[in-house]
DNA sequence: TATGGTAAATTTTTT
DNA sequence: ATTTACCATA
């Protein structure tokens, strides 16, 4: 494979790589700590960078880039931005992995170098322990006076291993106490993720040949949404990686920390840009929102980092009249029918629903079972993405491997001509037989199969019609003639009967809910895929998306009573509600539901008026 | 069984 | 700030 010069190198299939983002991408001697503000383009720049190092030889063959985010879809999203940038040879020394798969896969690899103590065997599982079942282990082990949270600290925090650390007696006698119970305790022994995280952390620090290993393997290292990083996970990349062997490239926005409150260390800005010596960039443009939202945006942010520059909008504006207001009602019927006719109207005037995101602070179920059924009347279907199909989230469905593999299919079994899903379900197929690219005989074998399973599912559909019924004899056709062992072999998670069959079930389930109020097929799987429905979630969850408006419903202080000035995190919930949207963000009030939130609206003075409810129109 | 008082949870991911 | 869960008491 021919390597281009780093002076020749130009950035992949974008147009624009500004000024800043050159300067981090060139920056390979040494770490950086990349502030990336909303809509910075934080993938696109990680993936770009990756490309740089894979296809000038700054990142030689055999040695890889390791990228680490906290949510799967993350990983991959970024792994196959940088697969369609790359020629497949040098996409696979991309390495884009979870903190947990990343810690998990040193376990598993070296487990027989873990002291016989805490040695798991190696047919471990998984295990996510609920309050019950850690107070019923306190119980059972006769510990008082430290309670189930308690425990759980002790449980991230403890080094194996580590006399240095300075742990009390007492502490260290609960957490061996703990790791007997998980290992010998039952028939099976089950790790919890922050265990496994103590493992690899062991592992790299106390073993000198798996610490050389891992350092020389990995000599650059990017980091995603560096400001969520929990120490336990800090401490393991410290104890793996030293900048002497190892460029950090770390991405994220302190503006953006709203996950203290699960463990993310409060300065996870300072403490990088210290340990590995790293520079401070920060990216200047955002290609989301356009100048008006972008201004509003920048009062917020100022009062998050009153050092903060000011953002150069690139999202171009599309609307006419306000991009940013505060909607006051009365009552809260009077808040469910207003919006909800708003909502319908924007619908009517052309804006696909799901780009009109309603965001909460918590608790969507509840607002769902107000404005579920009121915009429902007027013709808008509303989806709680957190909403569980039998016992999986509807956006969590999605993001599976299985969603991946049977859409597309579908898709190609319901409509005449679909060459993306076309695309889409060789790509997943290619996935599943392990077929390469280069592998001319393979890709011939594998398209003959596509058409073949096409064929299939495209006679069971025009031959059933789109009725709840007939989701379970859809799915099961597919995984049948896939093969539902090839599936499990190639997705580790779906190991577990249980872990798979819940998938299957949350597919089906939600397959034949959408076949039910569907006229064809392809319908019901826009509906699927939430196609035209207005997406109701979490800030939390919206993290990372953007719509074209969003409205923030409950912005009164009994929605959101820890949004006071001293609360950071809270004032970061709000600023990143405002910077999901790329045209308009709106948030209402409610007189009878509570009190305005003053000290808010005088910061943002003029540039956002409050708006009667009667005039919102 | 009803009531009253107090403490805890609320926002989430992970093979 | 509000809801829910849990415990003690009548």
């Amino acid at each position: 494979m021919s390597l281009v010069r780093p002076e020749d190198w130009v950035p992949q299939g974008i147009e624009e790589l500004e000024d800043r983002a050159w300067e981090a991408l060139r920056e390979t001697d040494r770490s950086v700590c990349v502030t990336a503000g909303a809509g910075a383009g934080k993938t696109e720049f990680l993936a770009q960078k990756a490309s740089y190092l894979l296809q000038t030889g700054l990142c030689p063959a055999p040695k890889r880039i390791l990228a680490i985010s906290f949510k799967r879809d993350a990983a991959e999203t970024l792994s196959a931005r940088v697969r369609k940038r790359c020629p497949e040879g040098q996409a696979r020394r991309f390495v884009s992995l979870t903190f947990d798969a990343f810690a998990k896969g040193l376990v598993d690899q070296f487990r027989m170098a873990v002291p016989a103590q805490y040695r798991p065997p190696a047919n471990y599982e998984i295990a996510f322990p609920t309050k019950d079942a850690l107070d019923d282990f306190l119980m059972r082990a006769g510990i008082h006076g430290i309670n189930a949270q308690q425990l759980v600290r002790i449980i991230a925090y403890v080094r194996i291993g580590d006399a240095d650390q300075g742990i009390p007696a007492n502490v260290q006698t609960v957490f061996d106490k703990y790791w007997n119970d998980q290992l010998h305790g039952r028939p099976t022994a089950y790790l919890t993720f922050p265990m496994i995280n103590r493992l690899a952390e062991y592992l790299v620090r106390a073993n000198r040949r798996i610490h050389a290993a891992i350092r020389m393997t990995y000599p650059v290292i990017f980091l995603d949404e560096f400001q969520d990083t929990q120490r336990a996970q800090f401490e393991l990349l410290t104890a793996a990686f030293d900048k002497n062997h190892n460029t950090f490239t770390a991405v994220g926005d302190d503006k953006q920390r709203i996950m203290g409150w699960a463990g993310a260390m409060p300065n996870g800005f300072e403490v990088y840009t210290q340990q590995f010596d790293a520079r401070p960039i920060s990216l200047l443009l955002n290609w989301r929102s356009h100048t008006d939202l972008v201004a509003i945006q920048h009062i917020v942010a100022q009062s998050i980092d009153p050092n903060v520059e000011h953002a150069v909008a690139r999202g171009k504006k599309t609307v006419d009249g306000h991009v940013c207001a505060i909607w006051d009602f009365g009552s809260e019927e009077e808040e469910i029918e207003g919006l909800a006719g708003w909502i319908a109207e924007q619908v009517g005037d052309g804006i696909p629903a799901h780009e009109l995101a309603v965001l909460v602070r918590n608790r969507p179920e509840l607002l769902e079972k107000e404005l579920g059924p009121a915009l429902a009347e007027l013709g808008v279907p509303l989806r709680n993405v957190a909403r569980n199909v039998g016992s999986i989230a509807i956006q969590d469905l999605l993001a599976e491997e299985l969603a991946e593999l049977l859409l597309p299919l579908l898709r190609l079994g319901a409509e005449k001509r679909n060459p993306a899903a076309w695309s889409l379900a060789q790509e997943q197929l290619r996935r599943l037989e392990a077929i390469s690219l280069d592998d001319d005989l393979g890709l011939q074998r594998s398209a003959a199969r596509t058409e073949a399973l096409v064929k299939s599912i495209r006679a069971y559909i025009t031959s059933h019609d789109p009725r709840a019924a007939n989701a379970v004899g859809a799915v099961a056709l597919l995984i049948e003639e896939i093969g539902e062992a090839v599936i499990r072999r190639v997705t580790p998670s779906y190991t577990r009967n249980a872990d798979f069959a819940r998938v299957v079930e949350g597919f089906e389930l939600l397959l034949s809910e959408c076949l039910g109020d569907a006229d064809s097929w392809s319908q019901a799987l826009d509906r699927f895929e939430g196609r035209n429905q207005v997406p109701l979630m979490t800030i939390h969850k919206s993290k990372g998306m953007e719509f074209h408006t969003v409205v923030f419903f409950g912005l009164d202080s009994n929605s959101w009573w820890s949004l006071t000035p001293n609360k950071m995190e809270e004032m970061n919930s709000f600023f990143v509600a405002l910077t999901r949207a790329k045209q308009r963000a709106f948030f209402t009030n409610c007189r009878d539901r509570g009190g305005r939130i003053n000290w808010l609206e005088s910061l943002l003075g003029a540039h956002v008026p409050r708006i009667a409810s009667k005039d919102i129109a």
